[in-house]
DNA sequence: ATTCTGACGTGGG
DNA sequence: CCCCACGCCAGAA
């Protein structure tokens, strides 16, 4: 098989962050490494990152809740406003300084831990 | 077809 | 702390 074998599209990968992004809790945030992590492909933290792009017209996915590893806003200018992001982090309880969610030891919710995975039949 | 750029993360110097 | 290379892979140029 070529490089050129026409895998099938991975719809399904964008239809597991969605999920996963829509099961993080009110006031809490989680990173694109750990969504990657916890779809299997550890590597691929920059895919979640272009899902998430995906779902601009998607108000039930809470995008605002995804931060990168060091709880850095690093979404920030995909969204309408620029500080929206944040203000939407502030509603939940969120602090943010400097771009950058604060006591992220706190705030943050591990998918991998917090999903009880369904039997794989 | 090839190259480059990301809403990333890890590892090495 | 800073800088860089790599792996990942979709899209745009």
């Amino acid at each position: 098989m070529l490089s050129t074998t026409p895998r099938h599209p991975n719809i399904n990968f964008f239809e597991q962050v969605v999920q996963i992004v829509k099961l993080i809790p009110y006031g809490r945030v989680t990173t694109y490494g750990a969504i990657a992590n916890c779809l299997g492909s550890k590597q691929s933290a920059r895919m979640v990152g272009w899902a998430l792009n995906h779902t601009h017209k998607m108000p039930e996915v809470p995008a605002h809740r995804v931060v990168n590893r060091q709880g850095n806003l690093t979404g920030k200018h995909h969204f309408e406003h620029t500080g929206s992001m944040q203000a939407q982090l502030a509603v939940e309880g969120i602090v943010v300084k400097d771009d950058q969610v604060q006591d992220m030891r706190k705030v943050f919710w591990d998918p991998e831990k917090e999903i009880i995975k369904a039997p794989t039949w």
